[in-house]
DNA sequence: ATTGCTGCAAACTCTTTGCAAGTTC
DNA sequence: GAACTTGCAAAGAGTTTGCAGCAAT
């Protein structure tokens, strides 16, 4: 993600460009870690030492406001932030034979996390996917 | 749960049986809500008053090192506690036909929680299983 | 009696907020 | 210049900690 597709995406947003949001874009692609707001405002800091901390919680908060990023959090962790990506689970009825796709990035996002940090011994994941069972509620008949 | 269980449990984490682990551990077990600190405070509070919310804090914290409870947080939220619970996922080998079970509290804990918060609109969720494809690492020759 | 546990209040971390001053359009 | 954004500092929520006194073994 390039400079002027961290502008495109702000102005699409209806989103004044400033330092501080380009900053905060730029770190938040720059890394494919989840970073923390802490981290965030770290990788700022070093190219612009001003930055307030307030600002930085904001432009995040306004970002995910747009449905540019994503807020990810697990049992005992602080808030993480990243961009938002595709990935699709799979709806599966009890009833019937029908199955439907289920897309669900703030899931995506909360798993990519969770095994990003407990690794299962003697394996090395690739993929996972959601069986969700259970009933179709309306056209069904 | 009955009185007796809880002591035993108590008793068997080599913690010492005392009213104020006794207030908590109720608290836990009477609820299926995955309860948050504040809540199990406001219920105990109800028979005890004079309970210190740090005492509280600090007999979670206990019980979940003993294993005997867990923490479960997801985007947004407090930590909520609960009991554990059994369920099992699925890994997938994507060079053979091995499948392995795959048992995860914590994680469970968080798809539960997730989908308590987040309904799937037009669908009644009865049960959730992760397929997990990747590569067993050893043994596999 | 010894060791562990509780109550209390202070401290800490992370995040949010209010508002004057500064920036973007 | 109008509207939006930033910096700052204070405040807020949730949680942790230190320690003296108390309770369980």
């Amino acid at each position: 993600m390039n400079v002027g597709d961290v502008r495109s995406l702000l102005k699409e947003a209806g989103l004044r460009i400033t330092p501080q949001r380009l900053a905060v874009l730029h770190a938040i692609f720059q890394t494919r870690n989840h970073p923390t707001a802490d981290q965030v405002i770290g990788m700022i800091r070093t190219q612009n030492p001003d930055i307030a901390t307030g600002t930085v919680y904001k432009t995040l908060e306004t970002l995910v406001g747009k449905g540019i990023i994503k807020k990810v959090k697990t049992s005992n962790e602080v808030m993480r932030y990243d961009v938002v990506q595709e990935s699709h689970h799979h709806l599966y009825s009890s009833e019937s034979e029908r199955i439907e796709d289920y897309f669900d990035e703030e899931l995506d996002e909360i798993l990519d996390e969770y095994f990003r940090k407990k690794a299962i011994p003697g394996f090395q994941i690739e993929d996972v996917k959601l069986q969700i069972v259970g009933k179709f509620i309306h056209s069904n008949r």
